[in-house]
DNA sequence: TATGAATGAGATTTCATTCAT
DNA sequence: CATGAATGAAATCTCATTCAT
């Protein structure tokens, strides 16, 4: 557990600004730490280096985006898909709550997000992307399952797990206001649901 | 005019291939150089610089490209969206035409979409956005005037956009293959054109 | 405030040399680094870059050289130029301190006068002419004013101040010790008085 | 003897402006040719090397001003001191003569003057004030064996020889128009000339 | 707890020069 | 007569990282 540290604080404080504005590749130690009013070896011995700077900075947003998410693709895996309302339910209420933490935590959620290249966590919206393919391929093979002669699309099933995550890292892009995020993410849920009802199974033709 | 000239095509080709494993900004022109069996002052002879370099890369495909859609826009600005068959029909064309494109360059086509962060071209994507949403826009306006009481939705709009982007770099990144590529994408197309006549238009609420 | 450092020391101890030798634009960092016993990353922690050694090399010389000048042309403004044995006097205690301090720092002044192209002081003799003009021609114009039918030659006041900083700079370049220049620069100074006087006004002609 | 070649002029046309506006050593070969609309090679085919070039740009106007040299310096050593006129006269022939070869090769002259650093002539300067100096060095010799108790001030004679030179730079950089230039070179030769006089001897005091 | 100093490897770029053709 | 191609050496500068103190 981090000992509360003023220069620890500050170091994360400036590091968060030079990601934000040069990306994790372009942002340069030296810049940040003459920022904080400190020297680059600070950042080793409080951090293990420049990834680890990294890492504190966003770690805390990541964990709880982690943590929410897990949470959702858990209720997803015990629901099932014919109970239509209670799905719906279920989805508006993650992004709900997916809408909150990520403008509680705007900052880091860009950095995670748009700024993140070159350091450890620059495939993470992808590992996002798999996760959600992952949990959505059960409830679709459930679904296709009681739907003769249908199966599942796996491209479209991943592709519509990809722009899911697309839709809200381009809504924190293009929406700096939480309420205004609110209320235009509504439309691309309801058109990300519509969509997946109607293009995840696709006719079973034989080869 | 580029003369045929060995060494200028064994760079281009070095290049191509480091460009594709580290993307334009860590890319080296050293390594490129070492690679091709040339001096890094060769480069400063046969282009303008690092830029120029990956200018000659991507030229050709990206010149093919830009003249795609711009054709693909000026079709779309003449025709009236009621006419959903025709609509439909010049879309598939150059989706067709486009997925023709994009595999015909295929290596060209990932750096440009994919690893052009830091060269002069970086913005591409964006700006391929910003002409399907200013070109599409006006479809929409048409489309929202002729039905009372409606107006377009800017943000489901771009977002349309954006994704529509998307789906072709998403498919060039997933599918290598242009024959899967062409039947991979239709759904994705289908799903694109019913969202846009569903969501892009709201009811017009007075402030 | 520069802190008490050896390689510091050692840096601008060795670029000093090559300065001397090679001028500015033709000195090597890499050059100066090695006689150092550092690379070349050493400079850019403990100076901005090649014109910040630059500065560090010479800013003490020419602070004193600035207040000197600065006093002198103070002086000068208040004088009454007919006072001409005051004027002599101020001119002779100018030019002893000048000499002074021109050869206690005889390899710094050096530098700033004869080596200094490409520099960010480059134009540092011309300012000192421009200054010294400037300042002159305020006590010409008393004098001509006080002459009836005569007026300020321009020409001919500008290039007595050139070649008044001309002759401190050929003093320190043809005669490297300090009590022999004081010496030499004697009739030298006599014939700069003279010719002021005898040059500096014409007769005013009408057009 | 050069041949009259379209490619050699055009590249010492070109050369000479490149020279006027960044100097000999900041000059680059590779604009000079891509300016005359030929390749770096040319230069070595028809000149040397940027020595050559540079020599080939300056060889016609330095020609000239070495051989008027020359016969000022014969002139002066013909003649006696003591018959004041015939010398004056002598002087102002030269220096009409002077004149006008500076400013029927200004570009040249500017270059040599001015531009030279790094080539084989950014000496030339000084080599003027050597030839100045020796020669008026036998006139005042023999003029201080005629004046009983006084001998030659060596550094007053060399520091003349200096300004005199100084005078005609000085003039070029200020004065482009070569009319104007005329009438204000007349007050500085009347200096040199009476400075001259006046102190270029000085008492013969023991050691 | 953190500094100050320095490294070493790397980056891109520029240059005069060479030479086969 | 000149090109086009390429070299090789050098330039300044930036960076993450290390480590004794």
């Amino acid at each position: 557990m981090p000992i509360n540290n003023e220069s620890r604080e500050k170091l994360i404080e400036c590091a968060k600004k030079e990601f934000i504005e040069k990306g994790f590749t372009n942002a340069s130690l030296r810049s940040i730490c003459s920022q904080a009013g400190l020297t680059t070896g600070a950042v080793y011995f409080l951090f293990k280096d420049k990834n680890g700077l990294f890492e504190a900075v966003v770690s805390g947003a990541l964990n709880e985006l982690m943590a929410l998410l897990h949470t959702h693709l858990e209720q997803e895996s015990k629901t099932d898909i014919s109970d239509f309302y209670y799905v719906a339910g279920e989805h508006d209420s993650f992004a709900k709550q997916l809408v909150d933490l990520l403008y509680s935590h705007y900052d880091e959620m860009m950095i995670l997000l748009e700024k993140s290249q070159g350091s450890q966590f620059e495939d993470l919206p992808d590992r996002f992307v798999g996760m959600l393919d992952e949990g959505y391929l059960k409830s679709a093979q459930k679904f296709a399952d009681s739907v003769p002669g249908k199966r599942v699309n796996r491209y479209m099933l991943h592709w519509l797990s990809h722009i899911q995550v697309d839709a809200f890292t381009h809504l924190l892009t293009h929406e700096s206001d939480r309420d205004k995020a609110e209320e235009k993410i509504k439309p691309v849920l309801d058109m990300l649901v519509k969509s997946w009802l109607e293009f995840v199974l696709e006719d079973d033709k034989q080869c």
